[in-house]
DNA sequence: ATGCTGTTTTGCAGCGCTGCAAAAGCGTAG
DNA sequence: CTACGCTTTTGCAGCGCTGCAAAACAGCAT
């Protein structure tokens, strides 16, 4: 491997000092144009690149952010991915991805032993096993931002969609298309099913507002959102006396397990059961039937986390822990609407 | 901010020179007993962590590799990545992820430019836009791992599974069901395409195998291998006069998307039409009806690039490039099978 | 004691860059 | 011509670690 050419041998080659090179390249102010052209010059014929490990030793930072999420292969967290990937990288920053299989202790390692000597400077995460009390304790050197439905309780940043109100929109849909007996699927009742517990406060102020009782036994919990969880729920409503006649699930992959049973058992939807789901996934727009959803922004949730995370790497003195809102929509598809009409596609 | 603990910290205390500390921390074979104890008892009296970034400058090396990827909502891709980490990690690698949109050119920078001075030591590369002749001229300095389904040419390494086998039995599962009008959607008959070119390769064979006629003119083409692509070249072969009673298609999106359409035109699956797909990704077990499938051992898949990889970034001298399979296998479900008995997910 | 071998420990330089503060240049005023 | 303030450029040290080769040590034979 041959060496690789470094400020000084541009600054030889341009007949300056290594230094002023480094002022160059990294666009500082009081630079006279003659010398600039001059550097730039050498730059290109050397084909000089910064050596990115050297900077950040010098500098102190790594140059990098890391998201932590529990699961890589969830389409929400996938897409979400993307995203956070596209801000970071466009603010010339790199992204250190880390599963945790919601493991709390892996959890708790990541944001207790800080930032692994440098290995990045701030996360992005995005807790499931942990709860408030936990992430609360965090060491307060290690700039974090958090993703999901908690409230940050004034510790750390924290970027979602209000899902209360989104909640409380899915079920007034399911409402509004005249079902009366709705079930709620993806409850958690304890210490980290925060996320989960806001959007039973949606469905029931929904009831609330419109004078309804809610079917408490039609409540299901589960320990994960995916779809075997929702199959699985879905089987025990359906085994019951009276089932409902509409299904909100906390995410679309419970959704999708969820509508998988009733088709299995012979079912139609949304004729006989209605379904919407959370999260807006790719798969649910193609599914038998399509999915009606709440569609959180994730573009805005990753570049809003993103910019929060920098501010707060970058900023001298620590900024105030906040609460940002990124916007949702409720997106209405055959599982409560029905055919409309034949497509070709 | 609080200066953190370096070697010479550890040193200190335990009364020895740094360079010993740092020959402990690394096991390195020279070291007493004694000694070895008495630096280990300090390391952990301060909580010493060594700083990579240094570590990584003064050794040369990133300690990363990078995945390149068309795309990361793409489940199989998800799933893959998951892997890929894991076993970076296990060897004490990071992975930094890039996502190319399948375009040539993002594609041909990454490898042309190298290893982007010290970001990372190797790719794990699935290329896309780029073809077998854009491959061969990379920068011989990076090491390189292809994944997918191009042959290597002999110019650097290739992880995958046996493409034209693996459709052959895909195939002749349609066969075996006494199918005979099989379509075949995703082959892409251009130079970026080889993938799709062996796929349909082990169409043909399974089909000459038996002394059958491949019905040329439903193999159909498409730019990518995702559900709306399925969809629609499934609309297109319903549109004639004779449509398929079994579809071979090169991916369970594309597998997804067909099966989309034909429940839109009210056709049943397998009955009217058996769909086979390829990838095994976690939708297909869970959609109605759940998909049958080729499927690539991912895990292994993983494994095995990233070895090779590090095999190549740690050799002195270059090995030689090599082709690598990864074992696969036929996963038959209801979209070929038909309902075997329904269940309760 | 002396020399020789092999093991364990050390010092130094340097990876390539940036922070800092001093030095040099430069235009204008006194 | 000197002084002053401002802009531009530079030198040096150091980020925290490892490679290298020399130094110190130990064990054993002479």
């Amino acid at each position: 491997m041959r060496r690789e050419v470094t400020l000084r041998d541009v600054a030889e080659l341009a007949g300056v000092s290594s230094r002023t090179v480094s002022n160059v390249v990294n666009g500082y102010a009081n630079v006279t144009e003659r010398t600039r052209v001059r550097v730039q010059r050498a730059v290109e014929e050397l084909g000089y690149r910064p050596n990115v490990l050297a900077r950040n030793l010098a500098r102190g930072r790594s140059g990098q952010i890391a998201l932590v999420v529990p699961y890589l292969d969830t389409p929400y967290f996938s897409e979400l991915l993307q995203s956070v990937i596209r801000a970071a990288r466009s603010r010339g920053y790199n992204v250190l991805i880390d599963q945790t299989d919601g493991d709390p202790e892996h959890e708790r390692a990541f944001i207790a032993h800080g930032s692994r000597r440098l290995l990045f400077d701030g996360v992005v995460f995005s807790p499931l096993g942990l709860d408030q009390r936990a992430l609360a304790g965090h060491d307060p050197n290690l700039p974090l931002v958090v993703l999901g439905e908690r409230s940050s309780n004034g510790t750390f940043d924290h970027v979602g969609i209000d899902d209360v109100a989104a909640s409380r929109e899915a079920t007034e849909h399911l409402l509004d298309l005249g079902r009366r007996r709705l079930a709620a699927i993806g409850d958690q009742p304890y210490a980290t099913g925060e996320a989960a517990q806001l959007r039973t406060r949606g469905f029931r102020e929904a009831h609330q507002a419109r004078g309804l009782t809610v079917r408490e036994d039609l409540i299901i919990g589960t320990p994960r959102f995916n779809r075997k969880d929702g199959a699985r729920a879905m089987a025990h409503l359906l085994d019951r006396d009276d089932p409902p006649d509409a299904v909100f699930c906390y995410s679309d992959l419970v959704a999708l397990g969820a509508i998988h049973t009733l088709v299995n058992r012979g079912l139609r939807v949304p004729e006989d059961v209605a379904v919407i789901g959370y999260d807006d996934i790719e798969d649910g727009a193609y599914s038998n039937p399509p999915v009606s959803t709440i569609s959180p922004d994730k573009e805005m949730i990753a570049t809003t986390a993103v910019d929060r995370l920098l501010l707060r790497i970058t900023s001298p003195t620590p900024p105030p822990a906040v609460e940002l809102r990124a916007p949702h929509k409720l997106v209405v598809r055959e599982s409560t609407a029905g055919r409309v009409t034949p497509r070709a596609g």
